[in-house]
RNA sequence: GCUCCUGUGGUGUAGUCCGGCUAAGCAUACUGCCCUCUCAAGGCAGUGAUCCCGGGUUCAAAUCCCGGCGGGAGCACCA
């Protein structure tokens, strides 16, 4: 009422810019179409999941979005956890994921370069090389104190730096940037640059021994590779100040540092530190488990990458802590896998079904309700097998359709559930049924996949194995193909004899 | 403990920067109807949010200010 008030007397007050709905992702600072340059930088130190397909589908929508490049860039500068294997796999998730980029590199490529950057810092004072020891460091570094090396003079520092090149052992000395010990970021006090490893790279074998850490390899090769907007997680978020501190020291274009929250699904650990024993100890079949949040296990499920992709999206790009839904994935995955999947019978926990006077000796079905995906014949004999759960429900007097024959009116129930056809007219009202034909039924196994862990506990029932039978179709399906059992859900084709329960 | 981030229906988000058009849009979930020889997909409708809480500013606040509270992260020679 004091909004119609103010209408009338001044309507001017009301007029205000459109806000339109925004479609996609929100629009980026100082994004210049055709000049955003966007990086996924992975290390290589393990399988890629949902966590990654995360990040590479946001770094390329947003190269996409204002006609720009990805980089895709391996972080690959701590030789004792990379390894040429978890390269390769990165690589395969990121090209199954549908994820183009533009230039493909590695940081470690880049080692001569980061290693003029590190003389040219410590030739202008802004880093020292510190020997002492690591508890010490922490100690200094929780109490605010600064340690004797960051007095040492240049000459020290050259000669010791060369040193760490040629003779230190690895942790006896680092390189540590000049930052400030009284710091309220913990992450600014005289943090590390680089370190020594003698472990083997799987590249450049022991051509290096002194390696950048992340902070780093990361600001110098985001600058050089013409980053202009680069996207993390939040957990590195107090390592902005650091990031652009080394930028400014060494005089280089500062990208701009942008933060989203992680990606993870309720009870689906993606930490290397949980997965890695669940495979070791055999728990779960290996990095392809469908229980699993890598792509490879969510390939195997029958995930599309499409379907990951809309729902990274829906996620849009925020800092707040979410509990990714799961059931949200599977609905757009439905919904695309939906037209292509072939429809089938399965009976699971299969309960004989005898029909006394069947009448067919076969019956044509087609392949799917509205595509047109063919059809396919199937032998009667009057002897079926029905799902466990539609025989519990039965009783005698009572009338189902199997589906695409006919009406049946149930006389028996024990031993065995016996039936007569009454009709073969469509009824709506009663209820309908899916059969497998006992004669030609294929046995299979459904996997299916449950919840990981509950309450930080491994769920030793994550992974329900159920025996089914199917119509002998199945056999003449590829390893791969998607199905829909009718009434059931859906299962990708794992193997001859094993489907992998996708979703409902 | 310190520092930083975050808080919109069951769930995920839009809107928050630049206060009014929308007492809150979309998706998902749920319910019902239509379609359909599936409990799928598709179509339609509905349920569901005092926009974390308490103050303040203003004619007007989810949006601005102050103070709480809840949740998460970081505090490595890992990324």
């Amino acid at each position: 009422m004091q909004k119609s008030e103010l209408e009338t007397k001044f309507p001017e007050l009301l007029t205000v810019k459109p806000k339109q709905d925004r479609v996609g992702l929100p629009l980026l600072d100082d994004a210049e179409q055709g000049k955003v340059v966007t990086r996924f930088p992975p290390e290589p130190n393990g399988y890629p999941h949902i966590g990654h397909a995360k990040a590479a589908i946001i770094d390329e929508e947003y190269a996409r979005m204002y006609g720009g490049k990805l980089i895709f860039r391996f972080d690959d500068t701590n030789p004792e956890k990379e390894r040429l294997e978890y390269y390769a796999a990165i690589k395969v998730g990121l090209d199954w994921l549908g994820v183009k980029y533009d230039h493909i590199k590695n940081t470690s490529d880049d080692m001569e370069l980061i290693y003029r950057k590190a003389e040219e810092f410590i030739q202008s004072g802004y880093a020292y090389v510190c020997t002492c020891n690591k508890e010490t460091i922490s100690k200094n570094r929780r109490e605010m104190l600064s340690c004797k090396c960051s007095f040492g003079d240049l000459t020290q520092n050259t000669k010791r730096w060369k040193d760490m090149l040629e003779k230190y052992k690895p942790g006896e000395a680092i390189v540590r940037f000049r930052g400030n010990m009284h710091s309220e970021n913990t992450v600014m006090r005289d943090p590390t640059l680089l370190r020594i490893i003698d472990e083997s790279h799987p590249i450049h074998k022991n051509k290096y021994r002194v390696w950048p850490n992340y902070d780093f390899a990361v600001s110098i090769e985001d600058s050089v590779d013409g980053v202009t907007h680069a996207f993390r997680t939040k957990e590195y978020e107090l390592r902005n100040e650091l990031y652009y501190a080394i930028l400014d020291k060494l005089q280089m274009r500062k990208p701009r540092v942008l933060e989203f929250s992680r990606l993870e699904f309720d009870g689906m650990p993606v930490s290397k530190r949980i997965l890695k024993p669940l495979v070791q100890e055999g728990k779960v079949s290996g990095y392809d488990d469908p229980r699993l949040p890598t792509l490879e296990a969510m390939r195997r499920r029958g995930i599309v990458p499409e379907a990951i992709r809309k729902f990274v999206l829906s996620l849009s790009f925020t800092k707040s802590d979410t509990l990714a839904p799961f059931e949200t994935l599977e609905s757009f995955n439905r919904k695309i896998i939906d037209p292509t999947s072939m429809r089938l019978f399965i009976a699971t926990d299969p309960v004989k079904l005898i029909v006394k006077n069947n009448n067919l000796t076969e019956v044509e079905i087609s392949n799917h309700p509205q595509k047109d995906m063919g059809k396919r014949k199937i032998r009667i004999d009057g002897s079926f097998y029905i799902s466990g759960n539609d025989a519990k429900s039965l009783k005698v007097g009572d009338e189902v359709r199997l589906l695409e024959i006919y009406n049946i009116k149930i006389t028996k129930i024990v031993p065995n559930i016996e039936a007569d056809i009454t009709d073969n007219n469509f009824k709506p009202e009663i209820p309908k049924i899916q059969w497998v034909p006992s004669q030609d039924a294929v046995k299979i196994e459904v996997l299916i996949p449950k919840i990981l862990f509950v309450n930080e506990q491994f769920n030793e029932n994550s992974l329900e194995i159920k025996q089914a039978l199917t119509e002998p179709y199945y056999l003449e399906l590829n390893v791969g193909a998607e199905i829909q059992f009718v009434r059931y859900g859906y299962c990708r084709k794992d193997s001859a004899n094993q489907v992998i329960y996708t979703h409902k």
